[in-house]
Parts: structure tokens; C-alpha cells; sequence
DNA sequence: GTCTATATAAGGATAGAC
DNA sequence: GTCTATCCTTATATAGAC
């Protein structure tokens, strides 16, 4: 007789559960604003059930964050040093970009992180996160060497399309006050803008 | 006989101390992450001895909001529509750069609101922030009109502008972290990226 | 696994002496 | 104006029944 394990399966829901309703709360909270009765009650579960899944606030806090690292340095890692220099970075600035349209959340909790000095971060900064930038920088650096790029700080870029395209979902708020867009139409142009703005500065011609 | 009114003083002494206690602390830890102890203690005062000052810790807060958000435009009211087009707009730049270099705590105050969804500070973003930013975007664009700047969304020229110049003191972190600079010399750097990146971008001839 | 009840601590704010 | 002492609310975490 197969073993269902219906418990795991439960438990597995439950913790997703968790994490979805803490990822919301800590995007917008940062982790000492946020309290466990807002996370319980956007999971559906009491809080003490909830700590029955997790040891503690900071624990939930600290697995939401390692596991979405990763996920944050998977567009870096996609560069192809064998493509067309130009392409693979507007096809990075575009990665990036589509993550704050996607995943406006996962980048607020990220600033938030960062903002209030990476307290629980930042040995992965200055570890994974360096060595990927720095490699990255590299690559760039042979690209223009060889004359395919336009003579630019690789570090200062890699930071420029950070910025630009984060600020789309960092700084939500104010891009929608200032701009009172209906829907999301305004991130079409705001992506146009930023193909321009690194088109121009990349392309080696004419400079 | 003159009235010295040294209380006055005092009084002005101990809430500009305040203030800036309150700016170091804000500054890291958010509004709800912050305590009136943490603020106390970096100003040099007692907890009941500061409520003295100020009715409670969400007066101190938007005190310091309402007083820094004028010094944080005045960079943008000072573009000349008579100057050259290029010559203001990346002296615009430079002036929001000089800002993150000078006052970072307060840069990372207004990142920490707006990341949060600016609760306490909204109405100044749809208010007096939209009319000043499409009141320059139209200049902008009277600029690329008459064919003095190549042609580039103007809201998200100067969206990003601010998300590139706000990133070396809002990410102030990251970027150490990434770099491992000795002193403030990466910054010199991240200027002169800055100017070539909007120098390539808004240059009219040769796209 | 989930609940109610509660222990325990932290933090905002006030009372009242000096 | 500044202090000590304290109130009261909120929040993390645990105990123990079911």
C-alpha cells in the first residue's frame, strides 16, 4: 500500500502559504514593522499554527530571503559571453526589468533589506553576489576592449540597470502619483525608455 | 533690558538634536522599526524628556519628512529653461548625486517611506512632487521639440535620474559590499559614469 | 495539527516629584 | 525642563487541551 503522506502534503501548502503571506507583509513592512497576526491572517491560519510551521518571525524572514536570492541573480547568470554584447545586455536590463513588473514584492523586500543596512544579508552580498558582479564586470570589460561596447564603468552599469529597473517596483507609489497611470500601460514606455537610454550609451559608434 | 530667552535656545538646541537623532535612526530602521529609546539615546536625552519636545514619535516623524521633502526639490527647480538643454539636465543630475553624497540619511528616509507605500506622505507625491515633475517634463520636451536633446521620455528620463543617483545612498550598502572602495573614491567614479550615461543619452546628434 | 489561554517582553506615552 | 516610576498596549512566543 502506497504511503500518501497526506500530512506533508499539508504541511508543504501551509508553509507556501506562509511565505506567500509573509512576502506580502514584509515587502511593505520591512521586517520589524511586520507582525505575526498580519502575516497569520493573510495566510488563513492562527498564530500560533503558524509558529507551529516556523520556529520564529525572523526565521520565516531569513528562509524568505535566502530562497529568493537565487532567483534574483538568474538574469545575471543568463549572459552569454558568445552573444552580441548590446543584446545580451539589453536582454539582461530587460530580465531585470520584467522581475519588477513580475515580482514587485520579491524587489521591495530586497530594498527594504538593503535600505536598512542588510543586516541578514550581507555576507551573501559581499560573497555569491560580489564574485557574480565581479565576473559580469569582467566579461563586460573584454567587450569593450574588443571594441563591441561603447567605453563604460562595467561595475557603474551593472549599478545603472539595477537602479533603473528597480526603481519600477520599489518605488511604485510614487511612479503611479506622479504619472496616474491606468493599469500597468505605463511600464511599456518606461521599458522603451530604458532600451534607449542603454542602446545610446552602449553602442560604440558615432560617440 | 534685553530678554535673552535662553530657554529658547535650549529649546532649539535640544529639538534640532532631536531631529537629527531621529534622521540617523528613521533613516535605518523605517518609521515603525525605529523606538523612541534607540532616539533618546542618540540624542543625548531621556525618553520622557523628548516626548517633551514632541507630542509623540509619529510628530517627530513627519516633522522631519514635511521639513526635508522642499530641500529635496530644490535641485529640480533650479533648471534654467533658458541654459543649454544638455548642460542643465546633467547638472540636474549632478546636484541629486551631490545629495546622495551629502545627505544619504535623508535620501534613505524618503526610500524607506516610499517603499512602504508612502502612508504618511502621499498627498506631497500626487500633489506639489506631480505638478514640479510634469512642470520640468514639459521643458524637457519643448527642448527635444525644438531638436536640442535627442528624443526621450521625459517623466522616465527624470525617474531615472533619481533611481540612478539615489541608488549610491540608498543602496549605499550593496554597493560597498560589491566594490570594497577605501573611503567615498568609488564615488567619483559613479559621477563620472553618470555624466557619460545621460551625456550618450540625450546627445541630439549622431543616433 | 489546530486551537484557547497566557507568559513575557518591548515600546509608546503619562504622572508627578523636583 | 528634566527626571523616576509606571501605565497600557502591542507583539513574540509558549503551554497545554483537543
Amino acid at each position: 500500500m502506497t504511503e500518501t503522506r497526506p500530512q506533508t502534503r499539508i504541511q508543504k501548502k501551509n508553509r507556501e502559504a506562509i511565505l506567500d503571506a509573509a512576502l506580502e507583509v514584509f515587502s511593505i513592512e520591512g521586517f520589524r514593522g511586520a507582525t505575526l497576526d498580519q502575516i497569520a491572517t493573510a495566510a488563513g491560519l492562527s498564530k500560533p499554527n503558524l509558529l507551529y510551521y516556523f520556529a520564529s518571525k525572523e526565521a520565516i524572514y531569513t528562509e524568505l530571503l535566502s530562497k529568493l536570492l537565487d532567483t534574483w541573480l538568474d538574469p545575471l547568470r543568463a549572459l552569454d559571453p558568445n552573444g552580441d554584447p548590446i543584446n545580451e545586455l539589453i536582454a539582461y536590463m530587460r530580465r531585470k526589468f520584467e522581475m519588477s513588473r513580475e515580482f514587485p514584492r520579491e524587489s521591495r523586500l530586497f530594498a527594504n533589506e538593503i535600505v536598512q543596512g542588510a543586516p541578514r544579508i550581507f555576507d551573501e552580498i559581499t560573497g555569491p553576489l560580489k564574485a557574480l558582479v565581479d565576473e559580469t564586470a569582467a566579461l563586460i570589460q573584454t567587450w569593450i576592449d574588443a571594441n563591441r561596447l561603447a567605453p563604460i564603468d562595467p561595475h557603474h552599469l551593472i549599478f545603472s540597470i539595477w537602479a533603473t529597473t528597480q526603481h519600477y517596483a520599489d518605488f511604485d507609489v510614487q511612479v503611479r502619483g506622479i504619472l496616474i497611470p491606468d493599469g500597468d500601460s505605463h511600464l511599456d514606455a518606461a521599458e522603451a525608455f530604458l532600451v534607449t537610454l542603454y542602446t545610446r550609451t552602449l553602442t560604440p559608434v558615432a560617440h
